[in-house]
DNA sequence: TCCATATTTCCATTATTATAGAAATATAGA
DNA sequence: TCTATATTTCTATAATAATGGAAATATGGA
């Protein structure tokens, strides 16, 4: 990942109310959810709910998908695992106990080779 | 952790000049180095650099000590998991398989426990 | 004490970003 | 076609942050 993308996506996610469409669509899943609900979920304008989905949206944090009158918002997984895997680049040197702080804050995500285990 | 000790570390990191700073201290490990030493290797006046360094240290996601005339920064570990997790909080909702990018990501870093296997 | 090294603080200029009212656009249904 | 709903775009004002020169502080050694 580019540093100027990785900065991009930090942007977004430094705004109290852009971190909290985040979340939001972070459990939220793969259905997602409408920009109505969410304007309302956070007491938020709409138009300025508009121009945080925007940002979060150009930078590929989310994604969204019409669906008849609604526009459907969605959290885009593999990216944020990539801006993840940027912060994180090399945090081991050979030495995994040092970062893990890090592997056991994922541990919520079992990996499908782990949970065949 | 709380939103807005979140949204400090993000801005810290939205930065080209700090979110280097940040890499090149999580690639340093556990003996960090010296303001100096990295205003040099990004070729960064020192009192930039001294700005950059103040502004991840209040966000919490370096520690410095002092050693003799220089002072040394390191990452802290800790905090930065914690600010992954409050990012990823609750992404499995009970389907592990959305959020196995991130677990995936995490892979470098295997768990004591997971190591013992 | 005096000097060199290492880092930080002060400061002013410049540039970027946030907010929400009002208007515009898109879709669906009567 | 007309109306209601859902969302976005336009716009101006207000607030915040980045940069590096110059000066200040802290440490160690002669």
């Amino acid at each position: 990942m580019e540093s100027s993308i990785a900065i991009e996506a930090l942007s977004a996610l430094a705004h109290p109310g852009r971190i909290a469409v985040f979340r939001l669509l972070v459990r939220a899943g793969a259905e997602g959810a409408p920009a109505g609900d969410i304007a309302r979920a956070l007491d938020t304008p709409a138009n300025t709910m508009s121009a945080q989905l925007a940002i979060l949206t150009r930078a590929g944090l989310i994604r969204s998908r019409r669906e008849s009158r609604s526009i459907i918002y969605t959290a885009d997984y593999p990216q944020i695992a990539a801006l993840l895997g940027f912060l994180m680049e090399d945090c081991c040197q050979g030495r995994p106990e040092i970062c893990a702080p890090v592997a056991a804050m994922a541990a919520c995500c079992p990996s499908p080779a782990e949970k065949a285990q």
